[in-house]
DNA sequence: CCCCATTTGTTGTAATCTATTACAAATAAA
DNA sequence: TTTATTTGTAATAGATTACAACAAATGGGG
């Protein structure tokens, strides 16, 4: 074959002014196996030579490496009828490894054991009545539910945990340390990372995210965004986020506070939102204006969402009625995220992945004529996969980051 | 040092599942210093060094190819007082190279000759009456501004032209070479690089880029946006479009087509766009919507545009009123990018360029009240730098782009 | 004016990593 | 059973940067 196949496509590299060295070469290397391990239920040799544009013994010595760092195991070869040797699969192991989530809402907490795959293994919920909590009470409970999942001394029964993941209901610093302002919550500028290595100990990192950003995570690695370059999560109860994914990566902000998409202008003559302005999206498609276009409290929380869901589905002409004007405001601001980043999708999570069903009729075809030269085709705009558990498996992901990103780093 | 030292940040690689080896590495060292040189006037090896993490022979054998050729030259070191030898000072050449740039609008076209360095070294512009006008004319125009800089052969005097870029108000697809739409020139699906590339000869590259984008580009590495990583440019004149930047990079979209900001819907009970939706932000702070308020003939064009920035200036209140109408408006788009992008800057060109100083005040202190968290901070919102050059620039920038990937791939 | 510390450029060698080549192993087809 | 094909492995080669040693250039101190 010679020079000339070069592997063609792009470099691979970002443009940057660091310099590359071959530990880089490595450590990028290794990263892409691992990465395409981990979405495929298993993977053959050869088709990991075919999709790295490496060489059969550079991806030998590779898995080798991750197989002696317990992340791979070699399973027999399928004869798949076939001419030729077949190839031997590659499979992520990781057995031994698991990611400790948790998410802090208004609602309540929750925590999972997550694997490398993004399967939870285990989980647990604890309510509270809805309403600001110290952070130290959150951290109590977060604590708390560590222990009923068996967390002991950096370990979950004989599986490692490699760091801690936190989803939280707020602007989160681009390091993932600082919960800068949790307007639900009423925190601003809360060192969480720090609080909570305080309480599970200095051997396992803590990374924060903003909930909206790690259900983005979770559904483009696992759930409807799939193998999505470009993708939009939107999520949220009270408050509406969302989680921007342009060319496989999260799109942070200057400091890490992009996304707020429940804040976009889209009613001049609307309410006056918390957030000072008017007529924001939030004010528009959040719970509480979905619970008052159906004539209800305002404040009836998740469980009045719940008895609406009920209502519509036994065809309540009045609660559809609700639901066909939420849905259009929806589309307001869908078209709004479209139009400006014209993903390959938008993943609807949070509580739009329960109404989703609802509305889904309006919101298409108003996306039809209102996204610009028709490029909201049927099926752009869909309902999450992962469900209640996306932001706990995103938070693991913020957890297994650095193991992805250099898998033998020690 | 030793390897503890390691170079510390950002692997520098992006996550993919491509494969990356030595020519590879190569190459991105090589663009990476290349690129420190295009933006600083001169940079002394030793600031090469720190910056790239790489070692001193590294880098000497990396300036050493690109003076071999043509890219770079070295000049005497500079004593500037420091004790130790005096490093040597890297500049890029380029002298023998240049980009031919296009840009098409509705008003006429213009064309550039480019240095490395975004410098405009000669150009030409023709205007035509507004209105659509066939491709083929369009081209013609072209060959006819070109021929008018001395482009002979694949080369304009003594630099060689390293390739075209063309700018054109309407969507691109992202391989840059078919314009999908441009509804004010009334073209479709119109295989531009390669009508271009006819009357060109096939020794000289072409790609496209729609004129926002390239503007984004120009503004984000020669002007207004300098070294930011998050950028936004909102540039246009009937039609208002965007240029995005996440992390360095264009923001390109599935298709790309991302960067529609002109049709972000902001006024539900807005004018019926051309586009088909109702209130989008092109219909209140499009050009005819600037002259609507000022009581003017909306098909003014330019030129009406141009009396209202004198009245404006000799302070006539009617058209004052108009300014601050409009500047509110324009604050309400502001603030829907500011809270979903979190930009570090954002960039004002097309139409808006000349206006900025006239609605400044309007649109930073709304945007106080209506950014999020009161991101948008007095400065976050400027003028581009490159006025009416910016498109030029920045389709010189594509042309350019192989090279820069690829210093020396010949 | 000379010597020394400091910084920088250069050169030769070592280390790291992937490509190449040759060969063995495993399978289907003839 | 033989042959063609595909795959895994091992040895060697090639490319690139790191490392170490030394030379060159400059300022500071005596």
């Amino acid at each position: 074959m010679g020079v000339s196949k070069s592997t063609g496509t792009q470099s691979g590299t970002k443009s940057s002014t660091q310099g590359v060295r071959s530990e880089t070469v490595r450590r990028s290397n290794l990263s892409a196996i691992l990465g395409m391990l981990r979405t495929a239920a298993s993977v053959t040799r050869s088709e990991l030579v075919e999709a790295t544009g490496l060489t059969r013994s550079a991806v030998g010595s590779l898995i080798g490496e991750l197989v002696e760092h317990g992340l791979v195991t070699e399973i027999g070869a399928q004869h798949d009828g076939h001419r030729g040797r077949p190839s031997a699969m590659a499979e992520l192991d990781g057995a031994g490894l698991a990611a400790l989530s948790f998410e802090i809402g208004v609602d309540g907490v929750a925590a999972a054991v997550v694997n490398l795959r993004g399967e939870v293994i285990d989980d647990a919920r604890a309510s509270r009545t809805r309403g600001p909590v110290p952070v130290e009470a959150k951290v109590d409970d977060l604590v708390t539910l560590a222990n009923l999942l068996g967390y002991v001394d950096g370990a979950v029964g004989d599986r490692r945990i490699v760091g801690i993941g936190v989803a939280v209901a707020g602007t989160v610093t681009s390091d993932g340390q600082t919960v800068v302002m949790a307007p639900n919550l009423q925190w601003s500028d809360v060192q969480l990372a720090d609080l909570v290595s305080a309480r599970f100990g200095d051997g396992v990192a803590v990374t924060i995210g903003n909930d909206a950003d790690v259900g983005a995570l979770a559904e483009h690695r696992f759930g409807a965004g799939d193998g999505a370059s470009d993708m939009i999560f939107v999520g949220g109860e009270i408050g509406i986020g969302g989680g921007i994914i342009v060319d496989g990566q999260r799109v942070h902000g200057r400091s890490g506070f992009a996304g707020e998409v429940g804040h976009m202008p889209v009613n001049p003559s609307g309410d006056v939102c918390g957030c000072g302005s008017i007529g924001c999206w939030e004010t528009e498609v959040g719970e509480r204006a979905l619970l008052r276009r159906a004539g209800l409290d305002e404040d009836g929380g998740n469980a009045a969402v719940q008895r609406l869901l009920l209502a519509a589905q036994q065809g309540d002409a009045m609660v559809l009625d609700a639901f066909a004007e939420h849905g259009g405001w929806m589309a307001i601001g869908l078209a709004c995220l479209i139009n400006v980043f014209d993903p390959e999708i938008v993943v609807m999570g949070g509580m739009f992945n329960d109404v989703w069903h609802h509305v889904e009729d309006v919101v298409t075809s108003d996306l039809a004529r209102t996204s610009f030269g028709g490029r909201a085709r049927p099926g752009v705009v869909v309902a999450g996969r992962l469900g209640n558990s996306a932001r706990l498996i995103g938070a693991a992901e913020l957890a297994f980051q650095p193991l992805l990103d250099n898998p033998v780093s020690a």
